[in-house]
DNA sequence: CGTACTATTGAGCGCTCTCAAAACCAGTGG
DNA sequence: CCACTGGTTTTGAGAGCGCTCAATAGTACG
């Protein structure tokens, strides 16, 4: 009986990936009317085009976006029409976390390829949440994750040498596509070269030279966007055992 | 008469102030009896000296920790006794929240120098945040300032060279003190050259050489541990608008 | 006052950036 | 279909920043 209410965690799961909401209920134990709750307060856009933006930098805060399909850049604009790239975010992974602190959007968001998003009045889901302990608990954990991230990502450019950072940043997307039930060895990039570089804080050259090298030691298979992971074991090694140099640097 | 439960924001910084939970309650609008509730669940520990730690990596998850005194650093262990620096904190701020995702602290946090902690045990933060509104806001709040902080340092590390990201370092530090009513300009660096290389991403002999030549340029008057700063407006140029190389890598 | 640690300074080298040019691709219009 | 244009990617050659190794100097502590 209170199995009608109580819907599984598979239920939930599947639910909720109708709706993109995975980032938010997927370990929550919510009832389902309580994940109706949580659906009435999302807004389903219309689909964005390249280029389009989710919010700029500076905008004043009203929601958080969850990626269903597509990706998203996010980016601070610098001097002279420069930008530095955040973080890609890829289907069923929210943006705009950043936003809370200050009222307003402390970067830019704009699609890389053709997308679906969910828009989340944030103001109205801090009140569901203030009733919802789950809810609540849930936003932390979203929240902390995201910093958690942060810092590990904060260690790869500190520490790793090119090598170990695009390497480290295609583990990164086939783990986060397997996530979503897409092939983790066999993936289309939907940014350019430069953009992984600017990311990554490596020229784009020495990217380019790097996807050649791959190729060459036949870690990867490279046309273009499209990338065949084709010694997943190897490309592990290299973006996370392979902390030799680093680790020097590290130990004192 | 309402003025006498609602206590102005002076006087609640004041009063967090003495109970170091600037962090916590200084932007909000909470009476001085919900104050009370939240220092109510604040446990004030014995003062911890150099070398001794708030918590390890793996540890269960318990507590925020809000430094009241002296330093902080939170690292991750690495491979054969190495770490990664992961941040210094200072009086007013905390630490631990990364470990609210995996209920598992995902980084250890040591004290540098003799330091006064304060213990916030989570789950009673979250349950009182459940019932005041703005103090489940401001928590949001705290945690999203958190992964701005992130992406700064992001930045840093990916796009600035060795001089900017020391001055940086030492601009931020001087912000923090100054957050606290110290010195701006006159501070002690309770972290080694080593740690600060770590923390940096530069090896500790780049980051004594650059104490030498910021000090020859006038920059800085450095003995051991201790800092002036001689020219700040020349040390925040370095630190901010000194793009010009970093932003030739990042236009395009 | 020796031991261990931390910081400084010097010399050389390697990784990655920079600059430059060519190849490739996508879209547009003739 | 092809030429044209703007953009992205690749490839090459050289230079410089910051790392590494090594040795010295300074500091803390028993």
């Amino acid at each position: 009986m209170s199995q009608d209410k109580i819907i599984s965690f598979e239920n939930i799961r599947v639910a909720c990936r109708s709706c993109s909401l995975n980032a938010l209920c997927l370990p929550m134990g919510l009832s389902s009317e309580d994940v109706e709750k949580l659906e009435s307060i999302i807004k389903r856009s219309r689909p964005l085009h390249r280029g389009e933006h989710l919010f700029s930098g500076g905008e004043r805060f009203q929601s958080l976006f969850v990626v269903k399909t597509g990706s998203v850049k996010t980016y601070t604009p610098s001097s002279e029409g420069g930008e530095q790239v955040l973080g890609f975010h890829l289907p069923g992974e929210i943006v705009g976390l950043d936003a809370i602190d200050q009222d307003f959007h402390s970067c830019s968001a704009r699609v890389l390829e053709t997308s679906a998003i969910c828009e989340i009045p944030f103001r109205r889901l801090e009140e569901l949440a203030a009733t919802l302990p789950s809810l609540q608990h849930q936003l932390y954990r979203l929240l902390s994750k995201e910093i958690v991230e942060e810092s590990e990502l904060l260690m790869l450019l500190g520490k790793r040498n090119a090598e170990e950072r695009l390497a480290s940043f295609l583990v990164s997307l086939s783990q986060r596509f397997g996530k979503r039930g897409l092939s983790t060895t066999d993936f289309h990039l939907s940014m350019s070269r430069h953009e992984i570089g600017n990311y990554l804080g490596l020229a784009v050259e020495t990217v380019s030279r790097l996807f050649t090298r791959f190729q060459d030691e036949r870690l990867l298979d490279v046309d273009r966007k499209h990338v065949q992971v084709l010694d997943m074991a190897r490309l592990e090694t290299l973006a996370g055992v392979a902390q030799n140099r680093a680790s020097r640097r590290e130990s004192n």
